[in-house]
DNA sequence: ATAAGCAGTCGAAGGTGGAGAGTGCCAGAT
DNA sequence: ATCTGGCACTCTCCACCTTCGACTGCTTAT
């Protein structure tokens, strides 16, 4: 649909508006080491661009600055990602290797790393508990009425959950409720454990466990619902990207959505490495952004996902390799531990 | 120092250009309401200002703008927190008739509540743990060689760490260990735990349980430093605020680095509510910046703090307002659970 | 001590006029 | 049939100027 020199002209312009922020004229294209024809040939296929709805003019007599159509034609073309800078590389490798301990520490230093990489904003969701196992559950007495759940899951994730009971009861029944229920559940995943008969495993309780075990269990149901963990980072790179603090303000208030932001990286976790262009988030007020996202895979499984967040107009390459590689890196390493 | 009139005119000036953020001329000030002389009385008075430190010109034949000094006597006379409007006063009614169980989903609403207070940014400081005392240790085994210990501290929050073993470890032995762990440190504070002896307890041991229970001792040692809890909201209220994206970008770098932040609060936390302006608050990059920092009170005991952060030309009686009545509730209710 | 008047200063706003960067189109070259 | 050079045209940006208005500071009168 796209001849081989209009695609390379769209190319011309879009690398460089990303560069300069500049609407590009037909002069930078036909001085542009690619293409080789006079400018006024650019200017004959800038203008069928134009009317093809790949590039867009500010005003009549400016340069031509990419539509979201544009910047999806350039993604496309790209290919999947690159390599990385030896300098990026070599930063994601010691960055891999000194890592170690705890997850959320180290999702967490994951989306600086990522930020970093990029100078975008970077997200990381933690894995999901429903594919984990449950190693122990405790009950712990904080006072009379209220029992601390913790749960310890094979991905060293921990759920914590306070139930309130209904009546004071004594430690040591909460004790025996938690004996009780660890035999019930631990070695099934949540999402099992979640599915177990209450009333029928209750018939044999005594009358002082059976509300606790009522009480856990319920909680153990509702628990593992939305309780994605989220680790944002390097917003102060990206709003560096915009130049109208009201579209930062905005962007920001997006980021401070946690919920709003998972659902749009896991909207395209089963397409793999992908790229939302401005509306394409589905978010009217993320029309000036764009989103690079993957999958990260953990023993076969995929886990969670990481993304950057940035300018429409960002550098699509780094941002697609650094994702790819830290997502593959990132669920090499989890799976080891 | 300053005779009755000066004040006056003073608090005019600072309270105009907190509201328009535009210099404030002395017509403007003779026609408020607390004024009653000419301009030009005014005038000779806030030229005495200016001599004396508390105004500023941003050029000639402009109107005053105030200076750090000019800001920090606002603060001062203002004497105390005000009262909150009836609106503010409700919401946080609600806000704490409704919360209730998890301590850290709390403190982040607490944070999100005190943004939409102030319209600014709003920082929640999570309790100390030296204080609390151990309700429960557990070991778990995630692999041969990695153990996650798991504390449960009675302030509900919860501690976890993973110990790296220097060799395969059977689970029983893990489980002797952590029982042991369990009667050596349950109902001490992590403090204390900390200082126990570690060589002397060991002795009695067997060669299996030895190692685990050193390496378990040596994490609590070293596990309660530095792990404060912080929880930010509203930053994209306060970006509004200012009109460079340069300075949010930095407000917002200072702001990631959650290390800087608890520092700027505790350092106040000694001297109950209080107020830095500008580079009061140590740091250049939040020289646009005022901070207001309250104390919140568990048990009779210090336990954290709660801080706003915004532009300088903040409206300071609602903060303080907002920050001494959160502050407050906030540790009534934790003091309840 | 306070007020009134007045000259002076400076920025913001608006208008003007190139300069420069682009475009579209046409006619001629390849 | 395609490309190119040339040309007229458009529109922004910038520098410059002027006007306007909001101030101030000073001097003088009360």
């Amino acid at each position: 649909m796209l001849d081989e020199r209009k695609a390379t002209i769209l190319r011309a312009v879009v690398t460089e508006y990303i560069e300069t922020a500049q609407p590009v004229g037909s002069g930078h294209v036909a001085s542009s080491a690619e293409v080789n024809v006079s400018s006024a040939t650019v200017r004959n296929d800038m203008a069928a661009l134009e009317a093809e709805g790949y590039l867009a003019q500010p005003h009549t007599s400016a340069g031509r600055i990419p539509t979201e159509k544009g910047y999806r034609f350039f993604v496309d073309q790209l290919g999947g990602p690159g390599k990385l800078g030896v300098t990026e590389s070599q930063q994601v490798r010691t960055f891999f290797n000194r890592t170690h301990g705890e997850m959320e520490q180290m999702l967490s230093d994951t989306s600086r790393l990522l930020s970093s990489l990029t100078h975008y904003a970077a997200v990381v969701v933690g894995p999901q508990h429903e594919v984990a196992t449950i190693k122990s559950v405790q009950l712990v007495s904080l006072s009379p009425r209220i029992v601390l759940a913790v749960l310890v899951l094979s991905s060293g994730a921990i759920e914590k959950h306070s139930i309130e009971l209904a009546a004071d009861t004594d430690e040591l029944v909460v004790n025996a409720a938690a004996v009780r229920l660890s035999s019930l559940v631990v070695g099934q995943t949540l999402a099992s454990a979640s599915t177990l008969d209450t009333d029928a495993l209750l018939l044999g309780e005594g009358n002082d466990v059976a509300p606790v075990l009522r009480a856990a269990l319920a909680e153990l149901r509702g628990e593992h619902r939305h309780d994605d963990q989220v680790f944002i980072g390097g917003t102060s790179d990206m709003v560096a990207s915009f130049d109208a603090v009201r579209t930062v303000s905005e962007i920001l208030r997006i980021l401070e959505q946690q919920l709003v932001v998972v659902s749009l990286l896991e909207d395209v976790l089963d397409r793999g490495l992908s790229v939302a262009i401005g509306r394409e988030t589905g978010n009217e007020a993320l029309a000036d952004c764009s989103i690079v996202v993957a999958p990260y895979v953990v023993d076969g499984e995929t886990a969670g996902s990481i993304g950057v967040l940035g300018p429409t107009r960002m550098h699509y390459d780094q941002a697609l390799s650094a994702v790819a590689v830290v997502a593959n890196r990132l669920g090499r390493t989890l799976s080891e531990g």
